[in-house]
DNA sequence: CCTTCTTAAATGTCAGACATATAAAAGTTA
DNA sequence: TAACTTTTATATGTCTGACATTTAAGAAGG
């Protein structure tokens, strides 16, 4: 496990990616125990904070668990779809918030890959996933609800209809592509979308999937797209006539 | 910052927790200097390693860096696309190796994603792309190539595939997709194919991305679908046959 | 004015200790 | 004997205090 190049600082980061490749290379394998932290101390001759840096830093990485009391220890933990969501998620939503990238930019690649689920979903999709997107699009059309419960309820019927597919890769890379971005959404079109336009584009896409028509959907989702698209445009349109009145 | 439950167990876990949340909400911005551990200690009410090891949790996420001297201290970090493709690319591969993901289920969802960047590429592409593209395969021609050469170069083409489509965010996305799952592709095919078959399909993808033709080449990237998928498929007869043998 | 030395502040690392959780072994009782 | 309780060993979780190292800025000297 121990590999020959000692760099003189971060001994914490250098402990972390030996194990790490331990873990990725299948040296060790998913539920196994890794050594005590005394035990994993002496082998790199570093003390038990330095290790318990190391840990923590795999810990984040969903890469170990860890178990208190006698039996207890580090873990290697299964990397299971609903956590990889999760960090897939959170780096998307940084990536556009700290990159600059335009809403267009990031909303052509978001329809470009839903389009990709489109006819797979369509196809395979079963009776409890079309069912999720007409409850969605029911509470989508309710007149009290919030602008922040209408963004989720559009999250979760875009979800299902990705899940359809019933790939969980597919599944598992969209997630990032639709929830990632739904930050940026929220800002640029929260107040401007029509819920009515959203709830008519939703249902005849959920027709084309209940018709397993997958063609119709995916030309449904082009639609949606130029609809969010345009949205944006106007949206700025908007601030900057906002902005010449202010500096009048 | 500070929030009000106090969890008696994995006080860094629950210390990274808050810290994250401030970055992503973007309550702290891009190279902005947190907190000295001791001021965190104190503000937190725990011990400077405790500080610590929440420090090293939010490093390995990629969202602090750290710099030691006097006007050091920990900096929430830029997250760059580049950094994001190595975490995408360990944790599909991750994904795949420790659930069990069938071959067919993984490639169906790489091709997916990868067709819905072809019309786009094949409408943007600049000569750069393309001459890498044809690079590529030109360099998968040569006979003394090693399998892992081989494998880097075809990760390489899609990748120029890929990068064509001028959209950082879907190169994000499908470099877990197309490189994540190298490791399962290589154990399938690796003996298996056809190089000359590859190069064959590689050429016509290419042609049909030079001439701008995102149809032919969504429908050349079908073909290599099922050709790969037939290979997997062959390759599993194959050793169901050596099972069969060696048990006589 | 430039160079060198000093200093202060921060992270990096260490040692040793105690707290706490947990499972297995040992002990106790019906 | 069987079931329950207590003890014990081992592991992680946390704290204290210290020293090492890096680095920028200020002080001293030419």
């Amino acid at each position: 496990m121990k590999s020959d190049k000692q760099p003189h600082s971060d001994l914490s980061a250098y402990i972390a990616d030996d194990i790490r490749n331990a873990i990725v290379s299948g040296e060790l394998d998913v539920d196994q125990r890794l050594p005590s932290e005394t035990e994993l101390a002496e082998h790199f001759e570093v003390s038990r904070p330095t290790v318990r840096e190391a840990l923590k830093r795999l810990a984040a990485q969903s890469l170990i668990r860890t178990q208190r009391g006698a039996t207890g220890g580090a873990f290697v933990r299964r990397l299971r779809f609903e956590e990889a969501y999760d960090a897939q998620v959170t780096t998307a939503a940084l990536l556009l918030s700290m990159n600059a990238v335009s809403f267009d930019v990031a909303c052509e690649a978001r329809f470009a890959l839903e389009r990709a689920c489109a006819p797979l979903s369509a196809s395979r999709r079963t009776a409890d996933h079309l069912a999720t997107m007409r409850a969605e699009i029911h509470r989508q059309s309710q007149p009290g609800l919030s602008d922040e419960a209408f963004c989720a309820s559009d999250v979760a019927f875009h979800r299902a209809l990705v899940d359809g597919a019933g790939n969980p890769v597919l599944s598992f890379q969209l997630a990032g592509a639709v929830e990632g971005m739904q930050p940026l959404m929220n800002m640029i079109t929260f107040t401007a979308r029509s819920r009515a336009r959203i709830v008519e584009l939703h249902t005849v896409l959920a027709d084309a999937v209940e018709e397993h028509d997958g063609h119709s959907a995916d030309a449904q989702l082009a639609v949606l797209e130029e609809y969010t698209r345009g949205l944006a445009v106007d949206v700025m349109e908007q601030r900057a006539k906002a902005v010449l009145q202010s500096s009048k």
